[in-house]
DNA sequence: GCGACAG
DNA sequence: ATCTTGTCGC
């Protein structure tokens, strides 16, 4: 039995060339609720996708942790055949059905999910966190390593100063120093959560390193299972 | 027309 | 993301 937390989550539709998937993203945009909707949240779910580029397939590693304790309690790995190009502003239509395909596999369903990549701090307020929050309706967070759009002033060098991420005169996200001596992340909510929130969610997840421990464990992972196939190459 | 551009 | 070895800095 599959998928029996995620009934709604039908990629019939699912877009082929760039201008379905804008036009889509358009449609989308505007079920994304920025305003914190949840009960108690005792579990996180790490999301990130990685590529073998020879066999053009793409692999899904989830990780569930409890947000207290912040260590491994399932992790799920799947793999799927690529079938949308990487385009800055369409990634979700990439790694969204690998993703689904995981979730589809965990033995509880988690609290929040927190992905690699952006949540609303992306051109049309639609990235892959956001986008996936609103397929699956679940709180999602969405942490990334690098600027999609937005404008800020560059944090303080102390574990948690920040800065706002604007676009167009509006608030998108928050740009946050997650470790010493290191590049900042871009953390901006995906679905059913607001900025500061998600902000608080990301630096409660940190454990010493840049990246938040249910996203840093899934991209762990993620890699050491390319390099064991590479080495059976 | 010229840069920018999540993973 | 991925291709790739050693190397500079804390």
């Amino acid at each position: 039995m599959v998928a029996m937390f995620f009934p709604s989550t039908n990629l019939h539709s699912w877009p082929t060339t760039a201008a379905e998937a804008i036009e889509l993203q358009q449609e989308f945009r505007h079920r994304v609720k920025i305003e914190n909707d949840f009960g108690e949240l005792k579990t996180v779910a790490g999301i990130d996708v990685s590529y073998d580029i020879k066999a053009d397939t793409s692999r899904a590693v989830i990780v569930l942790m409890k947000l207290d304790r912040l260590e491994p309690l399932q992790t799920i790995v799947t793999d799927a055949p690529t079938t949308f190009p990487y385009i800055p502003g369409l990634l979700s239509f990439r790694e969204i059905p690998v993703i689904l395909q995981a979730l589809g596999h965990l033995a509880t369903k988690p609290d929040l999910l927190m992905v690699d990549g952006q949540g609303i701090a992306h051109p049309r307020r639609l990235g892959i966190a956001a986008h996936l929050g609103v397929l699956v309706d679940m709180p999602s967070i969405g942490v990334a390593k690098s600027r999609l759009t937005g404008t800020y002033k560059e944090p303080g060098p102390a574990t948690g100063d920040q800065s706002p991420l604007m676009d167009k005169g509006e608030r998108i996200g928050t740009v946050l120093r997650s470790k010493p001596k290191t590049n900042v992340l871009f953390i901006s909510p995906g679905h059913r959560m607001d900025i500061a929130t998600a902000t608080q969610l990301t630096l409660q997840c940190l454990r010493g390193y840049r990246l938040p421990e249910p996203t840093r464990i899934a991209d762990k992972i993620s890699k050491q299972r390319e390099r064991r196939q590479q080495t059976l190459l």
